[in-house]
DNA sequence: TCAAGAACGTA
DNA sequence: CGTACGTTCTTGAA
């Protein structure tokens, strides 16, 4: 063991012990929900804690190879040559794993040239000069050179990477029957395969050693070579050149010039929030309080008490809380705690002082007047504190700030959106959280005003981290956005069950129906809904060709089965489409149905952190994917109707909103003319692509320049292009052709505005959202093209996000200001569907038209159609 | 009872 | 091998 006095420095050669962990490992096990591979990384991780905990290193260091060429092979080609080339899988799971160790404070060390075993030998001579106890962890054999009486060897045993094997300089004896510096004499003579270095023939360990012993030194040995009897003799004579070239390349370079000194690689306190982000990341839980409990940082550093104390709560009569939120000069922070959308208690923080109270009638009536003012306030999710304010007659004012917003600007793609996460990381607290596990908890969560408390100080972090564009889309865009929404919320829609009980009759006799007509067909019944099943009748009874394949089987969606009905016609391929569809509708309608309340209106909850382009998401029931394609699925659309004491629905959409963006950010002067002429848009392309007047664009060429043109927004490429169109993949090759030849500066935007993401590492909309980017840097090509794709997608798809929220809330605004009933109701991402009071359609229009067209100033018009109904079908247009 | 996967509805 | 969502159903493990 070490001696205690003695700083001990442990470098580790982290190639070769996250390669041996790849194999080690299955990576089946280790696969993020994208696709990362994480198996090395976790491997690796997972015997350095171990390392760390067991030999507690004072210095670490972990060493990488930055590519295969090296010196050695700048003088023996072949080198290292009969080695495969790493999987994909595992070269992509190196530099994240060299950010875990950069989030861990670990130096990475690399060296242009040189091996990862020339830095760890460098060092641990560098060291035990120092007076360190120097260990090395390495799987390449050639450290074993290194091994001296300050020297450790690690090894990985044959067990695999959570078995190291000790060696010092006995048991480097013990094992090889040399001294360690004497090892490479033996590897020069035996040779090393996997560095494709042959030895002399017939000779190994044993005879090596035994010529050692005889000749004191191998250069004795190669001098007198001659005396050397027999095959072995001869082969040795002949192998003279092979010994010394071995020789020269498994000395590994004591003299490697390094950015550290051992004194720098001192063990540095772990940033704790960026582990746990790549931990996330990487979706790794168990590991977390490993890593923290090596390295001395407790369980968890975040389980702090707060660095502030907090105050304490004062239960406050409501004339003492008017008296005290009138005192306040700054922003306070409201929670108002909510049970079934009705408040129950309220409490209020300054950054020093504590107040709550019950939320009743009395205190909402004496609270309404400071609640409905401008004066500043801080809320952690503010959309059902709203609702609930508003259930009770009062309408929040002076929304300054909401940090589940700020959070999710910040990191969009970050599912934890509870605000004891934000505390977490934006404080480094943790929050009292009431035991979920106990009926009655031991331990209480925190008060409304302690969550206020909380919210405040969050709120002041955040504030300290958000980038200043994107802090402006949370006070322009999205803060206006909650009253809208909530009320919108509040309103609901009316929806008529006549209208879909009926229709979901109809659709349940007619579903089966044609499942009896399908197994008569088939000759036995079973499961139409149940893939699995289904995969047995199409490929096993019906014996069709196989399709696309999936994870559990061959694929049976649409696509597949258009697809098997085209190759080899059955008629059960068309009942299952009519069985799919009618199910399916009926499934919809049916789940409508029991969400229609009993004033007869279904009330969706938009949720504003839902999408990580910067859409809402509506959920419970979802009302942003009511069907619409069908002819007959728009019945559903008609159960929508006008409410009691309404006149009319109006809808009012973007037409191409996406294109126009597209038109505005690439400055395509093609593109701008198209909406400048009034044309449609689609005939003024298709005409431009294949040189044709507009008049002359046939169906089929608008068809195709229309996918194109929306697929150039999600990144499509031909051969996605040729399979929607069902065309030669050569042939959407040469449509992409003449679309960009024409188009040229979308296809330049495209590209550039990718690059600028790799470069910034986050796109940025119009309005300065941004979206971070991790992955395209990555390795890894299938991480990298997604990425791609979606970056190029998300500030088209943010942009229009971000317009269409402008939109809402201006409309929203001037109704109320004008005092009109009409409200409203729905927003589908280009659509808004409002409903209109007796006399107030013409002003409506007006207002909805006038907001929406005017939201952004566009290098193009926004335009916008409205349409009128008594129901949502024939409001459309 | 829960999670994963497949399928499918929308913009 | 086209972006962004949410819901439903089946299935198999817990």
């Amino acid at each position: 063991m070490t001696d205690s006095a003695k700083p001990t420095l442990m470098v580790v050669d982290g190639h070769s012990l996250a390669y041996r962990a790849f194999f080690a490992l299955p990576v089946e096990n280790f696969t993020t929900k994208d696709n990362q591979h994480t198996n090395a990384i976790y491997g690796f991780l997972s015997m350095l804690v171990n390392l760390i905990k067991a030999e507690k290193p004072t210095h670490l260091a972990i060493a990488f190879d930055t590519s295969r060429h090296s010196f050695r092979t700048d003088e023996y080609p072949e080198y290292k040559a009969t080695r495969s080339a790493s999987p994909e899988e595992f070269r992509g799971q190196v530099p994240l794993l060299q950010e875990v160790l950069g989030a861990m404070s670990i130096p990475v060390l690399t060296k242009e040239g040189f091996e990862a075993d020339d830095i760890l030998a460098t060092l641990s001579k560098q060291g035990s000069e120092l007076g360190y106890d120097v260990l090395v962890v390495s799987g390449d054999r050639d450290t074993i050179q290194l091994v001296n009486d300050e020297v450790t060897l690690l090894y990985p045993s044959v067990q695999g990477v959570s078995q190291l094997k000790r060696y010092d300089p006995a048991t480097v004896q013990e094992r090889y029957g040399v001294r360690p510096e004497q090892y490479p004499d033996i590897a020069a003579l035996v040779g090393e395969t996997s560095d494709n270095l042959p030895g002399v023939p017939k000779v190994g360990e044993k005879t090596a050693v035994k010529w050692l012993t005889q000749f004191g030194t191998l250069d004795e040995l190669l001098e007198r070579a001659e005396e050397i009897k027999g095959v072995v003799g001869g082969n040795l004579r002949e192998h003279l050149e092979d010994v010394r070239r071995n020789r020269r390349l498994n000395r590994l370079l004591t003299d490697v010039e390094l950015p550290l000194a051992p004194a720098d690689l001192a063990v540095a306190p772990i940033d704790a929030r960026a582990v746990r982000d790549i931990f996330a990341r990487l979706e790794f839980r168990t590991l977390l309080p490993r890593v923290f409990d090596a390295v001395g940082a407790g369980e968890d550093p975040a389980a702090e008490e707060p660095a502030v104390e907090m105050p304490s709560a004062v239960d406050a009569t409501v004339t003492d809380l008017v008296t005290w939120l009138d005192s306040q000069k700054d922003e306070v922070a409201v929670t108002l705690a909510t049970a079934g959308g009705l408040g129950t208690r309220i409490g209020f923080a300054s950054p020093t002082e504590l107040r709550e109270s019950d939320w009743t009638d009395a205190a909402a009536d004496a609270l309404r007047t400071w609640l409905e003012s401008d004066a500043p306030k801080v809320l952690n999710d503010a959309k059902p504190q709203v609702k609930a304010l508003l259930r009770a007659g009062v309408r929040l004012g002076g929304l300054s700030y909401d940090t589940l917003l700020a959070g999710w600007l910040m990191r969009p793609s970050f599912p934890d959106k509870t605000l004891s996460h934000l505390v977490d990381r934006y404080l480094g607290e943790k929050m009292p959280v009431a035991d979920p596990s106990q009926l009655v908890p031991e331990t209480d969560g925190a008060t409304p005003a302690q969550e206020a408390w909380f919210t405040l100080r969050a709120a002041a972090a955040l504030r300290g981290d958000l980038p200043a564009p994107v802090a402006t889309v949370l006070t322009d865009i999205e803060l206006p956005s909650v009253l809208a929404l909530a009320d919108m919320e509040i309103a609901g829609v009316a929806v008529s069950h006549e209208v879909l009980s009926t229709f979901s009759a109809e659709l349940a006799g007619r579903a089966e129906a044609i499942a009896q007509e399908s197994f008569a067909t088939i000759g036995r019944e079973f499961n139409m809904g149940s893939p699995k099943q289904l995969q047995e009748v199409l490929f096993e009874d019906l014996q069709l060709p196989k399709t696309r394949k999936t994870k559990t089987g061959y694929s049976t969606d649409a696509a597949s089965l258009a697809d098997l009905q085209e190759k080899s016609p059955h008629p059960f391929l068309e009942l299952l489409g009519q069985h799919r569809e009618a199910t399916k509708l009926r499934q919809i309608i049916e789940s409508l149905d029991t969400a229609i309340k009993d004033d007869g209106r279904i009330r969706t909850t938009y949720v504003q952190t839902g999408s990580q382009t910067g859409r809402l998401s509506s959920t419970d029931p979802n009302l942003q994917n009511i069907p619409v394609r069908t002819e007959e699925s728009r019945r559903i659309r008609s159960a929508f109707h006008v409410g009691e004491g309404y006149e009319t629905l109006l809808t009012a959409d973007y037409s191409q909103i996406e294109m126009r963006i597209m038109a505005h950010l690439s400055g395509d002067e093609g593109l701008i003319e198209a909406f400048n002429t009034g044309e449609d848009l689609h005939r003024f392309v298709g005409a431009r692509v294949f040189g044709v007047e507009p008049a002359e664009v046939t169906p089929a060429m608008r068809t195709k320049v229309k996918a194109m043109s929306y697929g150039l927004v999600y990144g499509l490429s031909a051969f996605g292009l040729a399979k929607q169109l069902r065309i030669e993949q050569s042939e959407a090759k040469k449509l992409m052709l003449e679309y960009f030849n024409r188009f040229g500066a979308v296809r330049d935007y495209l590209r550039a505005s990718v690059m600028q993401a790799k470069e910034d590492g986050y796109t940025e909309t119009i309005f300065g959202r941004r979206r971070p980017f991790p992955d395209l840097t990555s390795p890894n090509r299938v991480l990298r093209e997604n990425a791609e794709r979606a970056a190029l997608n998300a500030p088209i798809q943010g942009s229009a996000a971000d317009i269409m929220k402008l939109a809402l809330f201006h409309v929203h605004s001037e109704l109320r200001e004008k005092e009109l009933r009409s409200r409203v109701l729905l927003q589908i991402h280009d659509e808004l569907v409002v409903e209109v009071a007796p006399g107030e359609r013409d002003v409506v229009e007006e207002i909805v038209r006038t907001r929406m067209a005017d939201a952004a100033s566009l290098t193009v018009p926004l335009d916008v159609s409205v349409g009128w109904g008594a129901n949502w079908d024939e409001a459309a247009h």
